[in-house]
DNA sequence: TTGTAGGCGTTATCAG
DNA sequence: CTGATAACGCCTACAA
């Protein structure tokens, strides 16, 4: 039997660095250590780094050969402290557990990676305070841009922003007057759509639940507004805390206290409904039948269950490589009179939910 | 109908600046305003900041009362390149999708920030040329630590990452000699607690399926030792790529290529089990009556079917708090001779699935 | 096209 | 306990 007081060690592979591989190592030449083996001055190899086309060929060979064999990387610090501009692309969001704010970050860090520049992520909780705070630390470290996964709310933070003089991208939402640069897209006419389905359905006596904060809240509105235009009557609102998991999102079910007048349910997120779903089920409610369910965000546990949960969603991917690109087309100053606010499609998922 | 050609706009929450908020905003005010406002030299707002104990209370009062009421923060860039330290701490993971790894890193940075940390964090993607290319970035950027959920396998960043001179913390395995920090657990004994389940529940023939890289090995390894142990036959051995969502972990069971002999399955993380799980029952085979099945890590979908996936796993915030902790006590000097290995222990949790 | 001079904002070092 | 001085490594501005 294993023994949980005395773990077995693991014999982790190791792999030999290649031969040759011994200018890595150690700490980084100065700029100096370089320029005087390729028999220049400093500022010419700075160039070579910087602004490669304003060196003459030959001298740009040689220098890069030199940088080539010293494994000489700038260092950062130097670089931001006196150009006042750093490579680093700060990117927030407000839980890191949530997959499509992953899978958007990954597709952000991908489209500007080749292009030189460092994403970080950082996570900002869903808290103002949290958000003030990670706004100020980014006074001092100067990076070339900052992303949200989310828009701000606090006005002084929208001013701290702009006056960072860096770009900054918002998402996941669609205000009139962003910061900066916008990729995002309707949480309102997300909750149109949701109220849209229920009622092509037959669904006259819907609920909603989901966040009563942030994106939510515009969910939330434009379910409302639609449901009122369809002629459905929204007999229920519920509000609930972060849901980070499953299981949260299965026991905010209780909430509901019971299905009476409710036969249609637009959830948030997809983990709510997902939650809602199972918990419906195990309950011996049947879903379509006794209460459809809308989610939002495609979770990909919603397709895998049965019936399917039908969601609205969107490419998260899509925005955070669209958000990156945009980025990339600022800072290079290819941007011209390209708009700084672009939408990404909202699409109805259909399965057997509703 | 939602057009969606034409979003509607969302009404974006706007939350106003409290009255007298303004001195946060604009550039950070430099080190030398503040101390010609309190009456001292540069060095010793420095002090105040680095080294309080060294400053007479009654000077460090006036200086601290200017820092609060200009809102000052010292440029990190800065810092970092006289002191040649910063207050970064690096997390990478090689999946960000991973809830596992959100988890540990999600603790890891809660136990820092309070202590004026920032933790950013950075992916390598399972790649061995990526993790080379983070590691030559940290060069420059020097950070105060490093963190990885995973342990490093390549010894030209082993040496790299050592020559940092920085604390490294590696995690998720237990290696025999660790580049510095550690705070993992036993893959091979996680591999063997799942034989050692299968075979307690009477199952002799059985099948692994995982990742046949890194901690996949060390999993699969243990398992197959202890399977001998036990007198299990492992009649299969099935390598798979990395998995990052659950239809990739379902369309892996083809690979199976039926059940011949195979009663009992230990997969190397439960993305790939679940798949497995919903697999099996949508295609009619009993779980865990022709199947029995244990997967690795308790992603939150594995309690909410039906049955519940039997999973050996382990608490990853737990992780993330004590890596955290140790990395505390190791940078403020206070590590004494506490030992700089840690395991967490491994917990086999019964649902219905073996 | 290449180089010289100087400073970005902070803190190590040493002197008082 | 406090301060003067210099330097961290690089890049902007200007000069040749």
């Amino acid at each position: 039997m294993v023994d949980p007081t005395k773990p077995t060690f693991d014999d982790v592979l190791r792999v030999p660095a290649p031969a040759g591989s011994g200018a890595t190592s150690g700490p980084p030449p100065r700029i100096e250590v370089v320029a005087e083996r390729a028999g220049v001055a400093p500022i010419t190899v700075s160039r070579v780094l910087r602004h490669p086309e304003k060196v003459n060929a030959e001298t740009r060979r040689r220098v890069l050969e030199v940088i080539e064999a010293t494994g000489y990387a700038s260092n950062p610090h130097a670089r931001a402290l006196r150009s006042g501009r750093s490579n680093l692309v700060v990117a927030f969001v407000s839980n890191i557990l949530s997959q499509q704010f992953g899978l958007a970050v990954r597709s952000f860090a991908a489209t500007l990676e080749p292009e030189g520049y460092e994403v970080m992520v950082g996570q900002t909780s869903y808290s103002y305070a949290k958000e003030v705070a990670m706004i100020q630390s980014l006074r001092g470290i100067r990076p070339a841009a900052v992303m949200f996964t989310g828009v701000i709310e606090l006005e002084e933070n929208r001013r701290a922003l702009r006056e960072l003089d860096i770009p900054v991208i918002e998402t996941w939402a669609f205000p009139r007057d962003p910061i900066d640069l916008l990729v995002g897209f309707s949480n309102a006419d997300a909750g149109a759509m949701a109220a849209e389905r229920l009622a092509a359905a037959g669904h006259t006596r819907v609920a909603y639940v989901g966040r009563a904060t942030g994106r939510g809240v515009l969910r939330r509105n434009g379910f409302r507004a639609a449901a009122a235009r369809l002629g459905l009557e929204v007999v229920r609102e519920i509000g609930v805390g972060e849901i980070s998991g499953l299981t949260e999102g299965r026991g905010a079910f209780g909430l509901l206290g019971g299905l009476e007048g409710v036969d249609g349910i637009f959830c948030g997120n997809d983990l709510l409904a997902t939650g809602f779903l199972i918990e419906a089920r195990s309950r011996g409610i049947s879903v379509p039948g006794d209460l459809a369910i809308v989610g939002f965000g495609d979770n990909d546990v919603a397709d895998q269950l049965v019936p399917g949960l039908t969601t609205i969603s969107f490419d998260a991917g899509a925005l955070g490589r669209l958000a990156g690109e945009r980025l990339l087309a600022r800072l290079f100053g290819t941007e011209g009179a390209a708009p700084s606010h672009h939408a990404i499609d909202l699409r109805l998922i259909e399965r057997g939910s509703v």
